[in-house]
DNA sequence: CGCATACTCAACCTAGTAGTTAATCAACTA
DNA sequence: TAGTTGATTAACTACTAGGTTGAGTATGCG
């Protein structure tokens, strides 16, 4: 598997069970069991998807008694994000200098259209 | 494969080397063998790449002759980061107002502080 | 036409993922 | 101490992902 943070954050979201857990845990912590009770899935099956977010480092897990409480940590998240961001900012403003090129050819064009 | 449209978009985004060919088509379109060039792989492994980013619509691609350009598309981008940000937010605002409760209890307890 | 270039498709291999059930560990409770 | 609850670990199955090589397709050019 490829595991560096970047890559390991976006395949942890690249699951709509992950992704709904994260949701979840967006409203408060939780423990497995109840992190698990919307799902029709075993316990163990959700625990091992609550491991692939651990080690994406998008929550971390406390221990209050026999529970072992989920919390949702933001800063990878900001990470995609910028990630994200940064190529989609370079990409708009290809196109914005593109849109502004051919305005220019028009104006020209425009310019020699009075004979 | 999980084929929701969010999950295409994160699974493509959860490699390197697919990491790598957008961040190269954020400069411009370019052809496979241009894309296929910095990686030591085969022009087949990239391809696969390609049909990876394709099936999520983050390329399209076009046909000049015998090239095949590949533009990046920058919508389920978008989309991404919507996803991301509504939970990013959603945690932010619920630690806020976690922090203006202690900031209350702490005021409260000044409050008793004088006998 | 014959051949080079650009790329895709097909078959295969290896390793990893997502799920299962069964067993185990850890902590509370009667 | 025995039993219960919460959660993890282990072993297994089925499938997918990412890479390879080799053959095939499409286009341009002499």
């Amino acid at each position: 598997m490829v595991d560096d943070q970047l890559s390991l954050t976006f395949t942890a979201l690249a699951d709509p069970t992950r992704r709904a857990i994260l949701a979840r845990l967006a409203d408060g912590d939780a423990t497995v069991n109840e992190l698990a009770e919307p799902f029709d899935m075993s316990l163990q099956a959700i625990s091992k998807h609550l491991k692939v977010l651990e080690r994406a480092g998008l929550i971390t897990r406390g221990r209050d008694a026999q529970w072992r409480p989920c919390r949702l940590e933001t800063a990878p998240l900001d990470d995609a994000t910028d990630w994200i961001e940064q190529y989609r900012n370079i990409a708009r403003d290809r196109l914005d200098r593109l849109d502004q090129e051919i305005q220019k050819i028009q104006r020209t064009r425009k310019g020699n259209d009075h004979e």
